[in-house]
DNA sequence: CTGAAAGCGCTTACAG
DNA sequence: CTGAAAGCGCTTACAG
C-alpha cells in the first residue's frame, strides 16, 4: 500500500478514453449545452461504471464557487441549548447532502468573528448561516460588508436580513388563549430575556393572547429580564402569593426551575397550580406530570434554512422571512 | 450594493501593481524558493496595505490539498456525549484555526457513511477525524481502502490506526487503588458496555488497581454489560446486600442513575455507602455531595487531535497511540 | 452536435 | 535573484 493518497481519475482521462473531448465529458454531466443523446449516454455511462467522481473543488474554482456553505455555532451555550444547535445543524446537514453542498464550521464565542472571518476571507463558502444572531451583531455587520449570501436562524431585527424562525409570536398567543379558557382568572408569565428577539415576540404573543379572550394581562403577574435562578425562585413565590392559577414560563429551562421550586414547595402540578411552557426541549421530555407546552420541529427549522441558503446561493429568490409551524401540545400541567 | 460578491484582488492584480512577475509573489507569500529581500518586503508591503488574502481554494487546487480537515460526528448519542462531542470539536476548531484548516462537517448516524463518502470522494478534505468508532466499523474500512489520512478520538482495536485518546486504563487503575485504600474491603463496579474499548480500558484498569494493593476483585461485585437502567437499580440493591463500601461506576450517566438509586432507598453517600466515577460529565458537575471522579480535559483531547490529523497531512510522523493525562479528582463522596 | 482554447487563482519545475 | 510557462481539474464562451 502505498503512502499517497490514490489518485483519481479525471475528466481528462475519460475524454482520452472515449476519444471525445474534455468539453463533452463536461457537458455530458452537467447537461448544459447541445450534446448528441448517444454520446451523453456513452460518456454517463463510462462514468458509472468507473465510478467516476468530479473533483468539486475543480469544478468550484472554475465556477467561482466553492459548494460549501459555512455554519456559525454560537459556543456560549447552555446544554439545552446544544441540542436545540445540533439537531437543527442535523437538518442542514441532510438538506445540503441531497444538494452536494457541505458544511464548513465556524465558531462564534464571545462575539470574535475571527472564525468567521477566515472562512469568507479564504473563500471557502458560498454562503453563511447564523446560528444564533444579537442586537448588534458583528456577524451580521461583516457579512453585509463583504456582500455574503448569509440566512439566520432565529429572528432578527436587523433590516434585509434573511431569516427562518418558527412562529413563536403566534404559538405563544394560541397557548395563551387556550391556558386563558382554563383558567378563568390568573395567569402569570415569567422568565425571557429582552435582549433576545424570540423574547420579544413570546411577550407579544402573550399579550395577543389576551385580547383575544377579550382582557388585558395583569403587570404585576408579568416578570421578564429575571437576572437568576435566584430571583426566578422568589418571583414563583410571589405569583403563588398572588393566586396565580397558571404560570406560563419563557422556555424549558425557566420551567425546569420552576418545576423544581413548586415541588420544593409542596405545590401539585396541576393541582394547586398549572404550568406550561413557550418552548419544548429535552429536559422537560420525561417530566412527571407531564408538561403543557408549544413544541416546535428544530431538525425542520434547519432542513429549511439550509434549503434557503443554498437557493440563494444559486440565484432563486426567496422570503425576507420564513415563518415555521408550531404545535400545541396538552399534557397533564394544565388539566 | 451590488447583488455580487466583492470581486477579490488576486495575485495577478499584485504582480501588475508591483511590476513583477506572479511567481515572485507567491514565493514572498510562501518563502518557498530564494528571492531578494528587497522584493520580498515590497510584496508583503503591499499585501498588508491592501489586506490581500489569498484564495486558498486555488492554492489547494495547484497543490492537490484542500486545507479542509473532515470531522465525523456520530448523531446517535446521549446527551452527556454531546457536550463531550462539542467540546473536543472546538478544541480541533481551535488548532486547525491556528494552521489555517478548516472543519468540514459529516454525520455517522447508524453506520450510515454516505456523508462522509461524499466529503472524501469529492475530494473535499485532506484527512478525516473520527470521534466514534466500533469495533467493526465501515468508516475505518472506508478510509483505509481509499487510503486517506485519519485519526480516531479514542482508543481502537484496528491495526495501524492512529489513535488519541486519555490514559483510561491507567486513571481507573489508581483511582480504584485509591479507593480500595479507603474501603479496606468491598467495591463494587457497575455499568459498561464491552463493546467499547473504552469499557475495556477501564475494566482492565479495575483489575490492576486490585492487583497494586495485592488482592483481586470479588466477582460478585463486578457488574458489566448491565442492559437497562431498571437493571443498574437492581444491581445497586444487590451491591449493597452484599455490603459494598464503595460503588465505582463506569462512567458519569451510570454515576446519576446510581446515585438517584441510593437517594430512593435512603441511603446516605457517603456515610452508608461511598461513590466514585470512571468519568466526570456535566451532570455531575454540581451534585450534592460533590463526587470523586476522574477528570479528563475534553478540549485538550480535540486540540491534540487536530494536530496529529495536521502533522499526518503535511508529511510529519506520529505517534501510533498517544495517550493524554489524567487528574483524580477526590471529593465528598469518598469521604 | 462537438472541440480547441482560455480561464478560475494559485504553485512550481525549469531556464536564465 | 527573477520570470515565462505549464499545470492543478474543471467550465464556458466562441467557432465551426
Amino acid at each position: 500500500m502505498s503512502d499517497e493518497k490514490i489518485k483519481n481519475i479525471t475528466i481528462a482521462d475519460i475524454a482520452a478514453d472515449l476519444g471525445v473531448s474534455k468539453t463533452t465529458v463536461s457537458r455530458a454531466m452537467s447537461g448544459k449545452g447541445r450534446i448528441g443523446q448517444k454520446t451523453r449516454n456513452n460518456v454517463l455511462e463510462y462514468i458509472k461504471l468507473h465510478d467516476y467522481k468530479p473533483n468539486i473543488v475543480a469544478k468550484g474554482l472554475a465556477q467561482s464557487r466553492t459548494y460549501n456553505i459555512g455554519v456559525v455555532m454560537p459556543v456560549d451555550y447552555n446544554m439545552m441549548d446544544l441540542t436545540f444547535f445540533q439537531e437543527c445543524l442535523l437538518g442542514i446537514e441532510e438538506i445540503a447532502g441531497l444538494m452536494e453542498y457541505d458544511i464548513l464550521l465556524a465558531y462564534n464565542k464571545d462575539n470574535d468573528i475571527s472564525s468567521l472571518e477566515r472562512i469568507v476571507n479564504n473563500g471557502k463558502v458560498d454562503g453563511v448561516i447564523l446560528m444564533r444572531t444579537f442586537i448588534n451583531d458583528p456577524q451580521i455587520e461583516f457579512l453585509k460588508q463583504k456582500n455574503i449570501k448569509f440566512v439566520t436562524v432565529g429572528s432578527s431585527n436587523y433590516t434585509g436580513v434573511i431569516q427562518i424562525d418558527h412562529d413563536h409570536k403566534n404559538a405563544c398567543k394560541e397557548l395563551t388563549s387556550v391556558v386563558l379558557m382554563k383558567c378563568s382568572g390568573t395567569v402569570a408569565l415569567l422568565g425571557g430575556d429582552m435582549n433576545h428577539v424570540v423574547s420579544q415576540n413570546r411577550l407579544k404573543g402573550f399579550y395577543e393572547g389576551y385580547e383575544t379572550v377579550g382582557k388585558s394581562a395583569d403587570m404585576n403577574l408579568v416578570d421578564i429580564n429575571i437576572e437568576n435562578n435566584i430571583m426566578l425562585d422568589k418571583k414563583v413565590e410571589e405569583a403563588l402569593e398572588q393566586n396565580a392559577e397558571c404560570i406560563l414560563c419563557m422556555d424549558d429551562a425557566i420551567c425546569v426551575r420552576v418545576l423544581n421550586k413548586l415541588h420544593d414547595l409542596h405545590k401539585k402540578v396541576p393541582k394547586d397550580v398549572k404550568v406550561a411552557s413557550f418552548y419544548n426541549g429535552i429536559m422537560l421530555e420525561n417530566y412527571v406530570p407531564s408538561i403543557t407546552s408549544l413544541s416546535f420541529n428544530t431538525k425542520e427549522l434547519g432542513i429549511v434554512t439550509g434549503r434557503t441558503i443554498i437557493d440563494m446561493i444559486e440565484g432563486k429568490s426567496v422570503a425576507q422571512k420564513t415563518l415555521l409551524p408550531y404545535e400545541i401540545v396538552l399534557k397533564e400541567s394544565t388539566k
